[in-house]
DNA sequence: ACTCAGGTATCCT
DNA sequence: AGGATACCTGAG
C-alpha cells in the first residue's frame, strides 16, 4: 500500500473526467483501474488521502508518471483567475491531471468513442478487452494488443457492440502491425506533424486525434472540440475560444470545461 | 418509440 | 475546399 501525498489529485474526478475509460469506482470510495497490464485498487478514505494497492517501487515506477505527479497544476488554475466561468470550471476540477495513457489504447478506445455515450463507450471497451485481452484474474481483463486485434474477424469485433466502428479498429490494427505505421515513432514528432500523422489512421479524426494526443501523448497544447466543448464555445464564448490565453495547456483548460459542464448538466 | 451520443468517411457542389 | 448525409448501437 503506498500513500500519496500530492495536490490536486482526485481520482473521482480523473474517473469521471472522460479521458479514460477503465477507472471505476468499485464501491464508495475505492477504485479499480486498468492501465498498464495491471488492475490497480486505489482507496480514497477522504478528500486528502489517496492509497493505491502497489509497492513503493511499482508506484515510482509506473503510477508516478501515469498519474502526472511532477506536474504542478496549480499555475493552470491560477491562470484562469480574469475569467469567471473558467475560474469556477479550474476550481471544481482542480483535482483533475492529465494521465499519461497508452497511445495504442487510447487509439482504440476513442475511435470506438464516436457517436457513443461514455456509457456505451465504457461497455464496448470491456467486452473487446474481455474477448481478446490478458485474463488478469478476477474479472479483469487487460487491453488487447494490437495483433490481437488484427488477428480479430470483424464478426468477433461487432460482438463488442462497436458497430461500424469494427472495420475502423480491424484496418488501423492492421496498418500498425504492419509496420506501414509506427506508433514508437510518434512522440518524436512535434505537435502538427502528430496531428497530421495520426489522420491517417482509419476512424481518426480531428476531435480523436487530439484526444490521442491529449491523453496519449501527454500534449498539453491539444485541444479536442466536441460536442460540449463547442456548446461551450458556442453559449459562452460567442463562437470563439481564447486559446491563445492558455497556449501550450490548452488540453488541461478543456478538460476542466468539459467536466464542470457535464456536473452542470448533472452528468456527474 | 424516439432522440442523441466526447465524429468520421464519403459523396456531393 | 466546404457542406450535407449515412452510419451501428445503447442509454435515457
Amino acid at each position: 500500500m503506498y500513500k500519496i501525498s500530492s495536490d490536486n489529485l482526485d481520482v473521482w474526478a480523473i474517473a469521471k473526467s472522460g479521458q479514460c475509460f477503465r477507472m471505476n469506482e468499485v464501491s464508495t470510495g475505492v477504485f479499480s483501474l486498468i492501465a498498464m497490464g495491471k488492475v490497480l485498487k486505489i482507496q480514497v478514505p477522504n478528500k486528502d488521502e489517496c492509497l493505491l494497492d502497489c509497492s513503493e517501487q511499482e508506484f515510482f515506477d509506473i503510477w508516478e508518471n501515469y498519474f502526472d505527479l511532477k506536474t504542478d497544476y496549480k499555475q493552470f488554475i491560477k491562470s484562469t483567475a480574469d475569467d469567471e466561468y473558467l475560474k469556477e470550471a479550474s476550481v471544481y476540477g482542480s483535482g483533475v491531471r492529465i494521465l499519461n495513457q497508452d497511445p495504442w489504447e487510447m487509439i482504440i478506445s476513442f475511435i470506438i468513442s464516436q457517436r457513443k455515450s461514455i456509457p456505451a463507450i465504457k461497455t464496448s471497451i470491456e467486452k473487446l478487452c474481455a474477448m481478446l485481452g490478458e485474463d488478469l484474474g478476477d474479472g479483469y481483463y487487460s487491453f488487447p494488443t494490437v495483433s490481437a486485434i488484427a488477428q480479430a474477424s470483424i464478426e468477433d469485433l461487432l460482438t463488442t457492440s462497436v458497430g461500424y466502428r469494427a472495420k475502423y479498429l480491424k484496418e488501423t490494427a492492421l496498418v500498425i502491425q504492419s509496420g506501414r505505421f509506427d506508433i514508437k515513432m510518434l512522440s518524436a514528432l512535434d505537435d502538427d506533424a502528430l496531428l497530421e500523422k495520426l489522420l491517417e489512421l482509419s476512424g481518426v479524426g480531428k476531435k480523436v486525434a487530439s484526444c490521442v494526443m491529449l491523453f496519449g501523448f501527454h500534449r498539453l497544447g491539444a485541444f479536442p472540440e466536441d460536442v460540449w466543448i463547442n456548446k461551450i464555445v458556442a453559449n459562452r464564448y460567442s463562437g470563439n475560444f481564447p486559446r491563445e490565453k492558455y497556449r501550450g495547456y490548452e488540453g488541461v483548460i478543456q478538460q476542466y470545461m468539459f467536466f464542470y459542464e457535464r456536473y452542470l448538466e448533472g452528468k456527474n
